[in-house]
RNA sequence: GCCUGGGUGGCGGAAUGGCAGACGCAACGGACUUAAAAUCCGUUGACCGCAAGGUCAUAUGGGUUCGACUCCCAUCCCAGGCACCA
């Protein structure tokens, strides 16, 4: 050992250490103390930033924590190793994706290995390599064998500069989640997984995920958007000319049944699937069919934009409102939205705010049926609708009752004449999962003339992906171009049939990857249930906030749908999820903080510091940066703050080798300790809990790091010499022991090799984590603070345990208190034992003042 | 508009009813050094005061309490989610 800290010399010493060890191997047979720790697997992108670095340390953390408290921890990892980053790169410059992807993966490897972060790599599984996408393709066969994935033509969501459809989830506000790009809208046949068949399940069991964070739970809870309202049912009024309607109603779903006695107008989606034949050859056929052409023009995203002003025009027909009898108009405007309810709102403009701008545009009549409690509506002063609850008026027999009351009668109303009922609508969509693209699991389905859609059958997967193609942004999928892959026998009937031609969502990939980790190499099943059974739920699930919805809900969706499949028997995969807060970089051009990328210029490579301060000073900064959940702000300057600390660490270890080296292991005396070695002794064992408390709750690594920096300050303050006595050389080996132990989960390598310093066998990770001995932290003095009526007077040291008069007493002795508490008459004292007293004192004067 | 969070020194942040600013960074002063780096010691919320000490201070304004960063009400601002979803 010398003075220097020989980062560079420990850290691949250690590392190469645990590898060989096998620390993080586990024999996912026993269960006993199980422990699965995940952090998201990441896309092998390029190299890591310490933006990226902030999940593996503190899923790394948080698994040498529990593998020192004894737990069988397993903490595997991945590569979500499909993905257009890599195909676009193909596209540029012809390397295929699988030699970028695979180099990636491999320079990913060794930065995590330089990061001292552990990982049990037998189980790593990648997403892009046939022994994982021939099970994502067996699993997508079991979906489709349950009806819950299925082809459909629908309107979807177009990125042409991915040249691919996206998932609902995967559109932030009307931009591409990836490049940014405005997203259109085409209508294309494509696949789509039935997620919203779980969509009350995956509201209800929301409530079961105690340990995820309320604000992850709500915002899955909105993008569910479950409300409760009622189907009605509108006759249409037949036409003049004799002709009859193929559909005789137009329905549309509403949460405001209690106002449509003030429902004057009715309005469908341009889109709307009947209109057509509704309006041919009436005079105004032809100015809805230039209103239909003119709203199909708009882009999905302007068209959804609030304040953008409402447009419609008159169908020519009428239809009926069931409960009044009354014909009214039936409008078609571009304010409906075709994907939500029925593609058709009954307008109530005197109660709802867009039919209010609507009706008053086009001079509509408006109608009162629901009155205000508080204040009288009057129609001639109204300018705006009134929205909420409130009594039902000019409603014929529901008048009069309470909005949630009318609501109710007025549904079942609607069931016994059969022209409506109770319904339940969900924001929710399917899930589209087909990509125009190459570098993903293929769908593994055959088109057959006869036989129609023929899966793959299970001995024929994987459905490998062809090397023979060209890759070019056309927006067909490259493997349309491969006739090897395209031409195939049906599996059926043998004749010439064509496979499909588009790959999965990357995202299906990353629904089940948690569980193959239990079995990654079993070559006959995607999952195995018993591991599974026993290992799942994932104890503890590590990520961004930005996978809120769209990868932890499609997991669940995942789990829920394996589980009705009997596949395993837990249906919910996540049981505590903890999602870190993104660090950010000021930006050199114009000193806004963004989120580390390469395009804004402002990413920190940890190679470079790994160099230049170690792994370990990089894990501690990160941790101690900030409260793990937040946004944090990378400082170059804070990154030298925790070299200092370890290098104070290490240096104090060598330093005082020799009297270390001296001290005997005491059973610590307290009765023969003097004050200063007490003192030590009580930091250290409080140091201990407080550091265990800030693990067990939310993962506070900044203040349980500031706890130890603490310890080291009084270790410091403490610094005995040779002529120490053997209990005081024995009190500061202990505390510094417990700087070292505490240290292990943050700072591995450097705590590894002093504690070898330290005269103890190597293998960390084998030694249990320190426990408070509660004898150590009592006390048998306490410092009192001294309130002046909620103002601070003094503090004064007494005895442990004393009783309120004897503290008070104490308290008016002590000279700057006595000055306050002297000139005024006391009042009362409130007293907190071991901790606080209070004299709240009034003037004379005032207290006469008061009473009189 | 609705729903979540949040607003504390020069900066990152601590304190969840009981000493506001732990810990770290930066800054300043000092020691060591030919010098620098490193290290060590000290100061550091604002204001008044020679000092003892005092006053003010946790977005703003009220309230509850012996006592409020913490609880309640209102307002402002910031971030995130949802949003023409009937």
């Amino acid at each position: 050992m010398n003075e220097k800290y020989p980062f560079d010399e420990i850290e691949p010493k250690w590392q190469a250490y645990w590898k060989d060890q096998g620390f993080f191997k586990v024999d996912t047979g026993c269960a006993d103390r199980k422990y699965y720790c995940l952090v998201m697997f990441p896309y092998p992108s390029a190299a890591l930033h310490v933006g990226h670095g902030r999940n593996y340390i503190l899923g790394d953390a948080v698994a040498r924590y529990k593998k020192m408290q004894g737990f069988n921890v397993l903490t595997p990892m991945g590569w979500d190793a499909f993905g257009l980053p890599a195909e676009n790169a193909a596209i540029k410059t012809g390397t295929h994706p699988r030699i970028t992807t695979l180099d990636n993966i491999a320079t990913m490897k060794r930065q995590l290995n330089s990061w001292g972060i552990c990982y049990d790599w037998d189980r790593e599984v990648t997403a892009c390599l046939p022994d994982y996408y021939r099970w994502t393709q067996w699993l997508f066969i079991q979906l489709f064998q349950r009806g819950l994935a299925y082809k459909a033509k629908a309107p979807v969501n177009w990125c042409p500069s991915c040249a691919a459809v996206l998932a609902n989830e995967q559109v932030i506000d009307g931009k591409c989640w990836r490049c940014e790009s405005e997203v259109r809208e085409k209508n294309l046949e494509q696949w789509f997984f039935k997620i919203t068949d779980y969509a009350q399940r995956l509201l209800d069991d929301l409530a079961k995920l105690q340990g995820w964070p309320d604000r992850v739970k709500t915002m899955q809870q909105n993008w569910i958007g479950r409300s409760e309202g009622a189907w009605v049912e509108f006759p249409l009024v037949p036409r003049g000319d004799g002709r009859v309607d193929p559909r005789a109603v137009v329905p549309c779903f509403t949460t405001r049944v209690d106002t449509i006695f003030g429902c004057t107008y009715m309005v469908v989606a341009p889109e709307y699937a009947g209109l057509a034949d509704m309006v041919k050859g009436l005079p105004e056929e032809s100015a809805v069919r230039a209103f239909v052409a003119e709203a199909g023009k708009v882009a999905s995203a302007d068209r959804a934009a609030e304040d953008r002003e409402k447009k419609g025009v008159f169908t020519g027909r009428y239809v009926i409102n069931p409960y009044t009898g009354g014909n009214i108009p039936l409008w078609v405007g571009d304010y409906v939205l075709m994907s939500y309810g029925a593609g058709a709102v009954m307008a109530v403009p005197a109660h709802d705010t867009r039919d209010w701008a609507f009706a008053k545009k086009y001079g509509l009549p408006v109608k009162l049926s629901i009155q205000n409690a508080e204040q009288l509506l009057k129609l001639e002063s109204m300018d705006n609708a009134f929205c909420d609850d409130g009594v039902t008026v000019d409603s014929g027999v529901f008048s009069g009752l309470p909005s949630a009351e009318a609501r109710s009668r007025m549904t079942a109303h609607a069931g016994e004449k059969r022209f409506g009922r109770a319904m339940v609508q969900y924001r929710l969509r399917d899930w589209l999962i087909s990509r125009q693209r190459y570098w993903g699991a293929p769908i593994p389905i055959i088109y057959c003339p006869d036989c129609g859609l023929v899966p793959v059958p299970e001995k024929d997967l994987p459905v490998l992906l062809p090397d023979d193609v060209e890759f070019r942004l056309t927006g067909e999928s490259p493997l349309a171009r491969s006739s090897d892959f395209m031409n195939v026998p049906c599996p059926k009937c043998g004749q010439p049939s064509r496979r499909e031609r588009d790959t999965m969502d990357t995202f299906v990939d990353s629904s089940w990857y948690f569980l193959r980790f239990l079995s990654p190499h079993d070559e006959r099943h995607a999952i195995d249930a018993d591991a599974c059974n026993r290992w799942m739920p994932v104890d503890q699930y590590i990520g961004g906030i930005e996978h809120a919805i769209l990868h932890l809900m499609y997991a669940r969706f995942f789990t829920k749908a394996l589980y009705d499949m009997g596949l395993i028997r837990i249906d919910e995969p996540f049981a505590k999820l903890f999602t870190q807060g993104m660090i950010c970089k000021r930006s050199e051009k114009d000193g806004q903080l963004y989120k580390m990328s390469k395009s804004k210029g402002n990413v920190v490579s940890p190679d470079d510091l790994i160099r230049d301060y170690g792994a370990d000073t990089v894990r501690l900064y990160t941790l101690f940066i900030g409260p793990p959940e937040k946004d944090a702000e990378w400082s170059d300057d804070g990154i030298e703050g925790a070299y200092r600390f370890l290098r104070r660490v290490w240096r104090r270890v060598y330093e005082q080798r020799e009297l270390l080296a001296a001290s005997r292991p005491l059973k610590p005396d307290q009765s023969a300790m003097q004050p200063v070695e007490r003192d030590l002794l009580r930091k250290t064992h409080e140091t201990i809990h407080r550091v265990t408390q800030d693990l067990e709750g939310d993962f506070h690594f900044n203040t349980a790091v500031a706890q130890i920096m603490e310890l080291m300050n009084a270790v410091d303050a403490f610094s005995p010499d040779g002529s120490a006595s053997d209990q005081r050389k024995a009190v500061f080996r202990h505390a510094i022991e417990t700087v070292v132990l505490l240290l292990a989960p943050f700072a591995p390598h450097l705590a590894e090799e002093l504690w070898v310093e330290l005269g103890h066998p190597a293998g960390l990770l084998r030694v249990a984590w320190p426990v408070a001995d509660p004898a150590a932290l009592a006390r048998d003095q306490v410092e009192i603070v001294i309130q002046v009526n909620g103002k601070l007077r003094g503090t004064i040291m007494l005895a442990v345990g004393l009783d309120k008069a004897t503290v008070e007493a104490a308290a008016l002795a002590h000279p700057p208190a006595a000055k306050w508490a002297s000139r005024e008459k006391l009042v009362k004292t409130i007293f907190v034992p071991n901790k606080l007293i209070n004299l709240v004192i009034r003037s004379q004067g005032l207290a006469s003042c008061s009473k009189a």
